[in-house]
RNA sequence: GAUUCGAUAGCUCAGCUGGUAGAGCAUCUCCCUUUUAAGGAGAGGGUCCUGGGUUCGAGCCCCAGUCGAAUCACCA
């Protein structure tokens, strides 16, 4: 393994803190009794409260000044200043951990320890004078610094940001660290998720947990992962969808559960799609469509409030107010809004005369149902910023909706769009078992017809709805891009902790075990591990001469004087 | 999957027409006081993503690959 010079830098320190006595993973707890947050917000009306204070955190940033310095440290909530006098955390002869622990041994990164007073410096910032000072956890890496300064005006202006995108979703606890708004982002999922929950259960609906593990996967079209169980020797999915279950549970006899489900679908990565996602679905029995429109509406007008203190809420360059009542649409409506044509009682051949005209790209195993939703999805859901309803679907692409009960073709389903992308899918649920059977044999066909994202037929969810379901109305909400919406967040991945990357390869790197097998010298080994021959293939196909040579350059380099330079014949023994 | 762009110090980035690898921050040494991106003096730190090629000479040009980003496609 290569070390920086810093990171070696660093586990020497570690050493010396050992010698000194000093644990630099002390076991014993630490006792906090504040926060940054509380300082900050209370010093200025209670001062006398915050005489005797203990706080912990990361150290972020360090300012010596001979017998004193200026710190700061990070907590959950934030980051504050403190002071540290060599003369009060050493109030005896021996300096040591002024001097040696605090000046050499620890360093930005480092977990500690802090009791002390809080005060003001002259400046006026609100700080800790420190008495006593702690090492909590080492750290061993460096981290990248993130400084922000303000100006006159009060605008922050961020220097050396941490920003790669790669790094900051493959090292997320990196990007938590140095950029707090990314933890703050976290946060307002988390709440988001909490006004969601509590306003269900607030209306004492159940909150359940259902299979991931599906012998057979439904309740959306979409291809899924696949995987197998040992001991019953049977192929099993992961969910990409948990509404067959939950309907199920209406069955039973619940008369609303839900459920916060992450489901899985093996598709495309995009901004808006990761491949295990988030969606917390409901069903209600008694209820349908239109009374779940009123539903949403209140529930996610509710979540901004909880969020936000307001319903409106910045995104990109719209402000997306969730005030109730949002604008509904049927789909046909919606369609003739944005381009001027009445679709609503065309057939297949005049919609496609209608797809070439709008430049709505199409191709020859679209239905009807299909090209509806194609000149939709290309025409109308883009331009719909504010929160709208679209109702009244086609049947061909909702085979779990129910007809509707006054349109010919059309399902009583709708979906909220806002800032031009679906949040919710809904509908009044198909509980006739004959009409479902029927529904799945379309997908059926579909299927062979190629269609590889065509529901399955689940005989033991018909099983469960000839017992007879109640009518009942069902909503799935995607709390992925609801959060992105919430928090203002361009990407999925800044609102996944640890969004799907592509596995990084690692070459198998050679121990010095392997390298000795060869005839190395031991000593030689970093050397050849500097040259980059981390493997025994990439040593054997060296060329010797060269090898030679740069291992005598390196060895000069690396400032190895006790090092032996090999000769050439030992070199070539290596590669035989 | 397609197109475009990118990969240089721990971090953020510069690097001219192909000619000895640079800055700021971080790190190390020295001075230092309630400092404000504290300051001053000095030092160390590089597989210029990988592999080929062109060339007297490649961070830079060419080819292939890896990884990433953006846009598009797919995702009712």
């Amino acid at each position: 393994m290569h070390l920086s010079e810093q990171e070696l830098q660093r586990r020497k320190e570690r050493e010396n803190l050992l010698e000194l006595n000093i644990e630099p993973y002390p076991s014993a707890l630490f006792e906090v009794n504040v926060t940054t947050e509380e300082i900050k917000e209370n010093f200025d009306s209670n001062p006398e409260n915050f005489k005797e204070i203990s706080i912990a955190g990361r150290m972020m940033s360090r300012r010596i000044m001979g017998s004193a310095s200026f710190a700061e440290i990070q907590d959950e909530k934030g980051r504050i200043q403190f002071y540290v006098r060599r003369d009060d955390i050493c109030p005896e002869e021996d300096k040591t951990l002024y001097n040696t622990v605090f000046k050499k041994l620890l360093d930005i990164g480092d977990i500690i320890g802090l009791k002390g007073f809080v005060f003001k410096t002259q400046v006026g910032e609100i700080s800790i004078h420190v008495t006593d000072l702690k090492l909590l956890s080492k750290s061993l890496k460096p981290l990248p610094i993130v400084k922000q300064t303000e100006d006159e005006e009060g605008n922050v202006k961020t220097h050396d940001a941490f920003t790669d995108p790669e790094l900051r979703y493959r090292q997320r606890y990196v990007d938590l660290i140095v950029n707090p708004e990314v933890r703050k982002t976290f946060i307002q999922r988390t709440q988001l998720v909490n006004s969601i929950r509590g306003f269900l259960a607030d209306r004492g609906y159940l909150e359940v947990e259902t299979p991931v593990l599906q012998p057979l996967y439904g309740g959306a079209a979409a291809r899924p992962f696949k995987t197998h169980h040992n001991t019953l020797d049977m192929t099993l999915y992961l969910r990409i969808a948990n509404e067959l279950y939950l309907k199920r549970l209406i069955v039973g006899g619940y008369d609303g559960v839900f459920e916060f489900a992450k489901d899985f679908r093996n598709e495309g990565m995009s901004r808006f799609h990761n491949p295990e996602f988030t969606q917390v679905e409901l069903y209600v029995a008694y209820k349908d469509y239109n009374w779940m429109m009123d539903l949403v509406e209140e529930m996610i007008e509710k979540a901004a409030l909880d969020l936000h203190g307001t319903t409106k809420v910045q995104v990109g360059e719209n402000v997306i107010d969730f005030k109730r009542p949002w604008k509904r649409y049927t789909m046909f409506e919606a369609i003739e809004h944005f381009t001027g044509i009445d679709i609503s009682s065309m057939d297949e051949p005049e919609l496609r005369e209608v797809c070439k005209k709008l430049n709505v790209p199409v191709d020859e195993t679209m239905g009807k149902g299909k090209l509806i939703d194609e000149i939709f999805g290309e025409q109308c859901e883009p331009l719909l910023i504010q929160p709208t309803y679209i109702t009244d679907y086609p049947v061909e692409m909702s085979p779990l909706a129910k007809r509707h009960r006054e349109k010919e073709g059309l399902v009583e389903r709708f979906e909220a769009i806002c800032n031009g992308k679906e949040i919710c899918n809904a509908f009044s649920e198909l509980n006739d078992p004959i009409d479902q059977r029927k529904r799945f044999e379309e997908q059926l066909e579909l299927g062979k017809r190629g269609d590889d994202e065509a529901m399955v037929l689940d005989e033991d969810f018909l099983r469960a709805l000839e017992y007879g379901m109640p009518p009942t109305a069902g909503l799935g909400v995607g709390i992925d891009r609801l959060a992105m919406i919430m928090t203002n967040s361009p990407s999925i991945q800044d609102v996944i902790f640890f969004p799907q990357m592509k596995a990084k390869k690692k070459p198998q790197y050679a121990s010095e075990k392997d390298y000795v097998a060869l005839g190395v010298r031991a000593e030689l080994v970093p050397i050849l591990q500097k040259i980059g021959l981390v493997t025994i293939e990439q040593l054997k196909q060296a060329n010797p001469n060269k090898l030679f040579n740069d291992v005598c350059g390196m060895r000069k380099k690396m400032k190895l004087k006790e090092v032996k330079n090999p000769d050439l014949e030992e070199v070539k023994n290596w590669l035989v």
